[in-house]
DNA sequence: TCTATCTTGCACACTGATGTGCATGATCCG
DNA sequence: CGGATCATGCACATCAGTGTGCAAGATAGA
């Protein structure tokens, strides 16, 4: 009954609808409280034209979520290594290249408002990690002194916070978050290292040497 | 020249604030936004009488971090183990017994508004952990794969992560948080479990079995 | 070119939070 | 007991942010 409903949008609509995403990941990412004005703003728009694309301040949000949540759910539906110690460098490594993308989710996730809604969205990924680890400690590649579930969280946790509070444009920032999460699963470092260094297609093998700061020191973006 | 200004406080009033500060402790452990009356009102006062005692929200703000810090740079200051390894355990199990105070400036840390003021009140310990770092690179007991000040760092961020977003009062978390940290220094689990077995000062040498759950699941505090 | 679509600025209402002034009443404490 | 101290409620000013309505101007696209 409603065909040809409303034409099609028109193409800078839609170019400024995804500046104000992109606008969004990368500011909200710095300041989770970031507002309307600001976003816009960042984006080249007025706030009033961004209202015009999204009915709520949490509709841009939830897209956000929604569309970084799928893109590295994708990710993790397609490790397959059979070795878990693998499996679970590579995915660290590949969530890593998608940095832009997931930081946004890293910062809204300890946002009381959307907690629940990201906790939705990535539930796919949290299984696969959570199966990952069974098999991991399963095989004997992992530390048993936790109980899975608690290996698991702990692992998201890791990432998240090395995701979220290191300079993504840092030189071993990769390198680190994947040495991270190895550790946190319990393999020692040199074990971690010939690990990395038998599958260069992981990430750099580049051993770090520079700070990688960030916030919490207190000359920062001064 | 003001000899007897003012007379001594009224007993009642040292006692509310010290409630408000009890308060405030708890409260923005949960929430660092949580507004001036919700902090009031969870000390069983009102909002009107806490502007009484603190000029500022962020004077209470600075006054509950200054109090925080200084209990755990004494901390820092305590731990004289030889071994970096028993160092770093014993650091990260006294700070969780703290866990109180310490969960506040764990979650007011990542604060934009306060960053500075806590990097600083946090220096002395920082500093502790940045000769511990440098201590067990040199006698290799540390990973060496990552440099001083980047390892240093993934330590803090890494504890922070614990405290703050792991229910102080479930079983075996103590226990997490001194072997998470021991593994981001780059030992393997059972090299910890050894090193916790052998101390049994340290923590308890319980193994985890239950869940520590807190936020990111779906039902929380529901 | 002509029109539907978009953008923008401005005004407005609303909400939640901060901080202050003041009068009233309760309460410690000498 | 009596005066200083403290708690409280209420009114008020202020501020920052959200979301909407509307009219005027810019622009893509058929």
């Amino acid at each position: 009954m409603n065909v040809m409903t409303t034409r099609a949008p028109r193409r800078d609509a839609v170019e400024n609808r995804a500046g104000i995403l992109s606008a969004a990941r990368s500011t909200l990412a710095l300041d989770p409280h970031a507002s309307v004005d600001v976003i816009a703003r960042s984006a080249g728009l007025s706030r009033r034209t961004l209202y015009g694309h999204f009915d709520d301040r949490d509709a841009l949000i939830r897209e956000l979520i929604s569309s970084g949540a799928q893109r590295f759910n994708a990710i993790a539906a397609s490790i397959d290594d059979a070795d878990a110690r693998l499996a679970l460098a590579r995915l660290a490594a590949l969530l890593w290249q998608e940095a832009a993308h997931v930081q946004v989710a890293a910062a809204l996730a300890l946002d009381e408002a959307h907690v629940e809604h990201t906790a939705d969205a990535l539930a796919p990924l949290r299984r696969t990690v959570a199966a990952l680890v069974r098999r991991g400690q399963d095989d004997g590649s992992f530390r048993t002194d936790l109980a899975a579930p608690t290996l698991a969280r702990l692992i998201e946790e890791m990432a998240r916070t090395v995701i979220s509070r290191t300079d993504a444009a840092s030189s071993g920032a990769a390198n680190l978050a994947v040495r991270a999460v190895l550790s946190i699963a319990g393999l020692s470092w040199r074990e971690a290292d010939e690990l990395l260094a038998a599958h260069p297609d992981i990430g750099t093998s580049t051993l770090d040497t520079s700070d990688t700061d960030t916030d919490t020191d207190t000359e920062s973006r001064a």
